[in-house]
DNA sequence: CGTTGAATTGACAGCGTTGTCATCTTCGCT
DNA sequence: AGCGAAGATGACAACGCTGTCAATTCAACG
């Protein structure tokens, strides 16, 4: 292994002091054009590459993002994982994942020890732990900052969400618009502030629709592939079936789709079915599922981004709405 | 934030030299019994971390182990990562996700960047990254220590595998036993020692059974949902139909239980298809999905604590071969 | 052309740990 | 007791960078 470049050999090189370099490097303002041109010229050419201990050992910074997670899908934290980094990259950051147990006793003891050691610059949390009032209290003491994904108290927090009650809706006016009248919903896990929503989402497409609110076709769930099979169960077996359900999400809608093929139902003719997320396993079930596609990576990367901002600048930053489209497929349709 | 607790902290309360706490923390020899239990006591009482960029730049190491990664299957590698995060939690080590792109004429620039900016003390290589002969001799040349979880070549290299060439021929077994002689497989991406192994383990099967190889009931696939699909398309629109389909993996056999359902065939009474990994969704269709389960989890661990150790004691390693099971479900059965 | 304040640059001391090497103990043996 | 070797401990200089603050250059103005 060839000896390291360190940014004193840089320094020689442009004809500049080390901390010019290290302005360079770390976009500080108060450097001649030329002199950062020139620099730059020093750096690309020599390959250079900040040590990362050294610069957060000096810099009492550890440029570490951490992301707090408890979340039951392999899809959705892939996605914000791939746009977190997309976004560390940029900036010379560097991402650590923190898989935690939300509902655990020791859950603060976790994340208390996990910051002490790593001793991270800002934390990203995703659903359910951006609803966890012991952390936010604790990040707030800390002077520690996170970036939220799809948190519940949208106010109060820099991140990204999508509007879910709108999206939900939406899907409520497609269902309706196919004809159907008798709408069943199995809702999602109640900790996630997703499953309120979308509920919402849910009421506020009936009412437009003027069809009456019936709490029987209104099911538990939580947003996993078993519960869906459960609510399914329960919604499809009811005297008056409903002939379309609308699942919180895409596991629990594919849970239906199953429930309802073995009850030799045909879907969309029979029932209609959709959900929500657009998992590839959405396009992997037989038919395809209508769904709504929720930009997670996208999500990720903007988290990160802002909460890299805020971490830089020192000031709170915002909370972004990014779209969501709906993705009209095979599960639903007139009945037939 | 109350101010850091340094060594020199502990090194005062137990009455002994900075350099003392450091080989006690560090486990090295030389330290006698009682004032390494001093030195505990005093680490214990002020609860105190070593600094981790101030460690990784005096001593010259990282404590990062870089997860490289070109998967398409998030569940696959989610498991994976929570299996070496496990094994790094214990060693005081750190995990850093590298997604690389493979096929890119640019891969090797990806990892010598990487390296060089991150400084890991050690890679774990994942399929079908585990193959790229060029990435193997470098890391040789930079004497860097890396594991590969399922590499083609398994007696070069430190890491960990199953015996996916017996579990694909034990699948072969179970379809024989239930009756089926025309069996087709569609294989896997080239790219992946798993496919050779698992396409092996079907002909192995079919010599078992005294049946004789026939080209037109294998054809390719690349691992994916869709690959599966058109698969699917050839084989159960060939004349004489095979009454079983086994699938390298279970995204594809997905694909093949959508068209099967497309085209009007019962799974299993007209066609049994099973696939191979055990992923979350193979209980998420319908019917349920026989397939071997691969404990990619506890291959993540293994992979990780071995180069942990290899590390440490600076030798070689060895591969480990782990346990698979067969899960038997219910789209394999005789014909109807 | 000198003066002043702002913009730009540099010298140097840390940051918190470990490696090196010197020193001090301890122990076994004569 | 005296000696040598091995074991235990400590002093101190790195590690590669950034923060601080002083020094220098520059631009604008009278």
């Amino acid at each position: 292994m060839a000896v390291r470049v360190r940014i004193e050999d840089v320094a020689e090189a442009a004809g500049v002091s080390m901390k010019t370099v290290s302005r360079v490097l770390n976009r500080e303002p108060n450097v001649r054009e030329d002199t950062r041109v020139r620099v730059q010229a020093a750096v690309d050419a020599l390959n250079y590459k900040p040590h990362p201990s050294a610069r957060s050992l000096a810099g009492h910074k550890s440029y570490l993002v951490a992301l707090l997670y408890d979340n039951p899908s392999p899809n959705y934290l892939m996605e914000v994982i791939a746009g977190v980094l997309d976004a560390c990259e940029t900036q010379q950051y560097n991402m650590m994942m923190c898989p935690l147990d939300f509902g655990s006793p020791t859950f603060m003891n976790a994340v208390e020890s996990m910051i002490a050691h790593s001793q991270p610059d800002g934390l990203i949390l995703t659903p359910p732990i951006t609803d966890a009032p012991a952390l936010l209290k604790r990040l707030d003491e800390l002077e520690l900052a996170y970036a939220s994904i799809s948190p519940r108290k949208q106010k109060q927090c820099m991140g990204v969400a999508i509007d879910e009650t709108r999206a939900a809706f939406d899907m409520m006016q497609h269902l309706v618009s196919l004809g159907h009248r008798r709408i069943g919903h199995i809702k999602g896990h109640p900790e996630h502030g997703a499953s309120d929503w979308r509920l919402q989402g849910y009421r506020d497409g009936l009412q437009k629709a003027g069809i009456p609110f019936d709490p029987d076709l209104v099911v538990d769930g939580e947003f996993s592939f078993e519960s869906g099979v459960r609510g399914a169960e329960k919604l499809l077996q009811l005297r008056e079936r409903p002939t379309a359900i609308f699942a919180a999400n895409d596991d629990m809608a594919a849970g239906v789709i199953g429930v309802a093929l073995r009850l030799g139902l045909r879907v969309p003719e029979d029932v209609s079915v959709c959900g929500f997320d657009n998992t590839p396993m959405s396009l992997q079930i037989y038919p395809p599922l209508t769904t709504v596609h929720q930009p997670s990576r996208d999500m990720g990367r903007i988290a990160a981004l802002e909460l890299l901002t805020a971490i830089r600048k020192r000031d709170a930053g915002k909370m972004l709405q990014i779209p969501y489209t709906l993705k009209l497929r095979q599960s639903t349709g007139p009945l037939g």
